[in-house]
DNA sequence: AATATGAATGAATACTCATTCATTTTTCAG
DNA sequence: CTGAAAAATGAATGAGTATTCATTCATATT
């Protein structure tokens, strides 16, 4: 429909738009790995991205607003990756569990680049309000998936006296955690090793449902 | 030599010098609390500490290397802090365990102003080696402490299959972890549920040695 | 083919901030 | 007390960098 495409105005160019904002934005993931949060100008991010100096303020009117939005992106991907992994498992909410730590441990989330970058958003999250916002949301959003699988394997198996929620809270804080030893001492902790710890805290709540990974 | 006087360089001025670092140092940390890492300028810093402009590169002879220095200073306070917090325990290591983590989720480790230094220093740890290095030693101290008091349990009370050190690790996660939910959403969790996760991880683990705190 | 549109460029601008250092103030041995 | 050395000051410097904007260039529209 050659009438529709000129009353949509600008298909096409809002297409490309939309192209290179994610350009830039995987080139400030790039670079804040690379580099580090302090150290990455704006000269670096559109070196990295093949680009000319003013076009960060063209598409995004600032750097804090570059970086605000590439926090979104990250956030969003890891959302959207969880959320399939867990509807791609079995119906068995465990199987779902596992399938979230095997992500969080896969190469795709927990490769230190990523991390870094990860890491550099949540140190200066204290005094970035719209970093903590976003960070907050996406802590809620994962607690709460945890959550009611806990809660599902704790009333079909009875468990008592054991809280769903608190238990996510700590799930996603020993993932954070091993986050954090994969950043800065990747030669004393695997990512293999650190899926087993993961799955050693699974085990020794619900040991019915979850095998102890052998001791190393 | 007879000159004894060079030796002992007068007391009262290097007392004066050793005062002057600490000074900046605290100044250092309230401004990274306050502005965060990437908005502390030595102006910031100096007016913290009620001093002039030019003070910093006399004692610290850059920036970097008061950042450095702090790092330094609060890994330093930290190890005094549970070493006697675990010296002052009781024999059974598990009471040793308690401290610690007592500690660690006590308002003078714990506060939101303090850990979002430390935040702020991990954020930056992927780019500078010196930060990882000392990160890591401290990881690596504080692991060594825990991983013996888990292996004094698992020998005293015959527990099979588990590996001390994994548990450490996983502990120090869990430690870590929910810092990061104190700092980002601290509305969502007090320091009491906190320490409460952090016990139903111990409990969990060992049962016969802590008890499971009681579901919210 | 002629014209209009707006994306992209990168030199120039404006500003921030770490560092320097000439000067002042404080300390303390003799 | 005295004066030489140490400590502290803060105005000046200049390197670095985010942002602006006049201009170019590719593409769409007529």
């Amino acid at each position: 429909m050659a009438s529709t495409a000129q009353k949509v105005s600008s298909g096409r160019r809002t297409a490309a738009k939309e192209t290179r904002r994610q350009q830039l934005i995987k080139a400030t993931i790039k670079s804040v790995a690379k580099r580090g949060f302090a150290d990455t100008t704006m000269a670096d991010v559109t070196r990295e991205a093949g680009l000319s100096l003013g076009i960060v303020n063209l598409h995004f009117q600032s750097k804090d607003n570059l970086f605000e939005e590439t926090l979104r992106y990250l956030s969003d991907e890891y959302e959207s990756l969880y959320t399939s992994a867990a509807e791609n498992a079995g119906p068995d909410p465990a199987d779902k569990l596992c399938a979230m730590v095997e992500l969080d441990f896969s190469t795709k989330v927990s490769d230190r680049r990523k991390l870094a970058v990860w890491f550099a958003f949540w140190g200066a999250a204290k005094t970035r309000p719209t970093y903590l916002q976003i960070c907050a949301e996406n802590d809620r959003r994962y607690g709460e998936i945890v959550a009611s699988l806990f809660q599902q394997i704790i009333n079909e198996d009875g468990y008592d006296g054991l809280d769903a929620e608190s238990l996510a809270i700590g799930l996603a804080a020993i993932v954070n955690g091993l986050w954090l030893d994969l950043l800065m001492t990747p030669e004393e902790l695997s990512r293999d090793q650190a899926r087993a710890i993961c799955y050693g805290y699974l085990a020794s709540i619900f040991p019915d449902r979850f095998s102890l990974p052998e001791a190393d």
